[in-house]
DNA sequence: CTTATGTTTGAGTATATGCTCATATATAAA
DNA sequence: TTTATATATGAGCATATACTCAAACATAAG
């Protein structure tokens, strides 16, 4: 069905149904954040030390003798997760211990895993 | 700091909390699927497909109108939502209108934007 | 100071992903 | 059957991403 709408031929079934959507729409640069935090979540590796922190907090070297990977490629997602303000690290020394750091995480990761076991 | 672990010199700082971590982990194929699952979240496109069904089911056709992408665009995108059981397609004649598939990805969604906007 | 340890960072590489375009399929109408 | 409509699918391409490796940085110890 072509429909005529802000002055260009769009095709819809339900001009309704895309108002609606549009007026509810979240604002662009939310969605990128949104995005960003789950295609954080979104990797095994990360998730496993997501979970691995949930147990408490840990440092560098111990994520990575508990992976099986090198510090670096810890280190490198571990940024990623910093930067989505999903863990924290804390210095003792040379020591970097990472936790997360809030109580979201744990909650997404609660609601998801709920989600693929049904 | 160095120490035999399994036979292989593995660094760990704190060896207690690497062994808890390996008790409390969760299975591999679960994470895997766990991942799969954020991961079509972690996506700006599919998240505003996400919140646009979230007001009531909807049609390739007024997706692909709502977001101004191609339909095939929005038909590749909900096969991935699709074979992660988050949303799910009731046909009536020749058209598809797609749905949340359960109340889990609305919950998800709501935490994620409370992540964000804190 | 120099050396060692724990972590971070940048470049490089192989794989994954989101789109477009062309084509195939499914249901309905002529 | 032929034609149209709604959606799905496969190939191809440009970008993103997860790792490795080498090097830098930060704190502590000699």
């Amino acid at each position: 069905m072509l429909l005529e709408e802000d002055g260009c031929r769009v095709r819809v079934v339900h001009l309704d149904r895309v108002k609606r959507a549009r007026n509810e729409a979240i604002p662009d640069s939310e969605m990128e954040r949104l995005a960003l935090t789950f295609k954080v979540l979104g990797d095994p590796t990360r998730l496993k030390i997501f979970v691995a922190l949930s147990g408490g907090e840990m440092c560098v070297c111990d994520l990575a003798a508990h992976l099986g990977l090198s510090e670096s490629a810890v280190s490198h997602q571990l940024r990623r997760m910093r930067e989505q303000a999903l863990v924290r690290p804390r210095r003792e020394g040379q020591v970097l211990y990472y936790a997360l750091d809030d109580g979201h995480v744990a909650e997404l990761l609660r609601l998801g895993l709920e989600h693929v076991r049904e």
